[in-house]
DNA sequence: CTGTTAGCGCGTTCAC
DNA sequence: GTGAACGCGCTAACAG
């Protein structure tokens, strides 16, 4: 209650309040195993802490640990959508629940070099959409960045953690185009080289869905945002008998779309569209857009659960279901 | 060069290399005044940090300083646009260069409240998209942050550090219309309540915009992201002699649109829309969007140049010329 | 068992 | 230009 705080509340008023020392103070506050503090007097530190609003100096615990409770994540320079804003909003909650702090960090190259960044913030873990050098993995490692993980990119020795929900995705598209009786499809792919380690495991996973669904592998185009350019390849995939595509995102379907009216044509019955994300004018498209969305909180349940395996130096925990991705169906497919 | 990391690098170890003591490391590296450092002691001491990559530890130095480097932008949980994405990586660029870190914190629910974020980053400043109590603030200010700004809200005493780019906004709608030589203008208001921060003084710039012009001032409906519903819209607006309409963004925009072709009308001629923000699904409306893109370069640049006066005690710089905004013509209007 | 004393981690800054 | 103390939380060693 009494919050009138007019400097910070150290754990040193802390234990002058409790008639503790400071020692027990920190004891008590983390719960340290192998000490053991009676109840009346963890009730009164505790009581103490609380009345004070006391919390502890990041700072200070950092410097002696080594370490902060930032998990740092960095963002690459090109545009991402809002699905990646609402999976870092539900990492930041899922990463909070296990004592974590996430701080984002939106690259630009007026910036400094990202080494900056680490060194300063000494953060527990580090997430980033892009690569990193080998020569910057050893050295964040060595100044005790617990993990290092690169969400996408080249499926190196072990495949990306985000990997495996792109790669959902595209199945599915594939499978709900299959399911409605296609059997030539196409593929959308974007226009920005920078979006391809997103955009290739969704398209693997949609060649995965063909496989299975025992259709020929789809006929790839690339397809920029421009109704002209659009048309050219909606009437490309035409002559090679296609009958539906998959498209890289909710972004490119709809210039698939726009491709379809400007070639005189209608979706579904000449092209069926199935697009990615359900952005909000997805609905909007004519016509609306069938689409594939993710369930971003069980994303973020699951990097979060990474990400604490990996400080507390435990095993990472199962990958995420084939069920965090789901049809949204609209009169587009 | 030789940057075979193992440990931290601290100031001792650049200190013991230079052959000074660590007072005169600090001296030099931070360009102390009123320290008088001969130019060969100086020399040794860079060249040894640099040597060494020595990078001085956040930790160390926010602890005995009491606040650190970091610039805390507390986003809304609220759905914030790739405008708004934009600004943050421009806004980390101009940070960047002033020797300040953004770390942006995603809100949700899940979270812990933001006293505890604050409390734990110490940062300088903390901007945020949402209003601060009172108690917050002066224990904010108490804990030694410089800054703490509520981007937008309602106007009270001063108006908000994003209110004035918001204005000319909605201003440059109207007079875009205006100039087309429509008298008779519609406002599209959205669905959401939460986005009123930004939609009020957007709107209130339509409506300067409007008396500006010498025209009425706007019938404003609120569109949801429906075409049904937007028919509606557009129907109650034909019927009041509305020819054109300023939406409050592109999604909004884009919902006019499809209102006006789900009413059996076409655009421009039977309703002219204008959107805001220039999304890239913008030129795959149909028809193509004509809409306002504001330049967030500059409103970052002005932001930080906000943050460092601040910090440093200095008086806040002069707001953003008028022509940070800019019309982007398409077929819409 | 319960709790205390003491020193560390690292950059900053005052006094000599 | 240097020695030394400081800011604050953690934890090994130790006393009651």
């Amino acid at each position: 209650m009494a919050e009138r705080n007019t400097k910070r509340v150290t754990s040193a008023d802390v234990a002058r309040m409790a008639g503790v020392s400071r020692a027990t103070v920190s004891y008590v506050l983390n719960d340290t195993p192998h000490q053991t503090i009676s109840a009346g007097t963890r009730g009164r530190v505790l009581d103490a802490a609380a009345s004070l609003g006391y919390a502890p100096s990041a700072a200070a615990r950092t410097l002696r640990t080594g370490r902060s409770d930032v998990v740092l994540c960095l963002l690459p320079d090109w545009p991402i959508g809002s699905e990646v804003g609402a999976l870092l909003t539900h990492l930041s909650g899922a990463l909070a629940r296990r004592g974590l702090t996430l701080a984002v960090h939106p690259a630009s190259r007026e910036d400094r070099p990202i080494s900056e960044l680490w060194k300063v913030l000494t953060p527990a873990a580090v997430l980033a959409f892009e690569e990193f050098s080998f020569a910057e993995i050893t050295a964040m490692r060595a100044a005790g960045v617990a993990l290092v993980v690169a969400l996408v990119g080249p499926a190196r020795p072990e495949p990306r953690e985000l990997h495996l929900s792109q790669r959902l995705v595209g199945r599915l598209q594939a499978e709900h185009l299959a399911g409605l009786g296609h059997t030539r499809l196409g593929y959308a792919y974007p226009d920005d080289d920078r979006l391809r380690y997103f955009a290739d495991p969704r398209l693997a996973g949609t060649r995965e869905g063909c496989v299975d669904q025992g259709l020929a592998q789809p006929e790839v185009r690339t397809v920029p945002l421009d109704p002209a350019t659009a048309a050219e390849a909606v009437t490309a995939w035409r002559a090679a008998g296609v009958t539906a595509v998959c498209a890289y995102n909710d972004e490119v379907a709809m210039a698939v779309l726009a491709g379809v009216r400007r070639a005189g044509l209608n979706a579904p019955v000449d092209l069926a569209v199935i697009g990615v994300d359900d952005i909000p004018v997805a609905r909007l498209a004519e016509p609306p857009l069938t689409t594939v969305t993710t369930d971003q909180a069980a994303v973020a349940v699951h990097l979060a659960g990474t990400v604490e395996a990996a400080i507390a130096g435990r095993p990472a925990p199962a990958p995420v279901p084939a069920d965090v991705v789901r049809v949204v169906r609209r009169e587009s497919a």
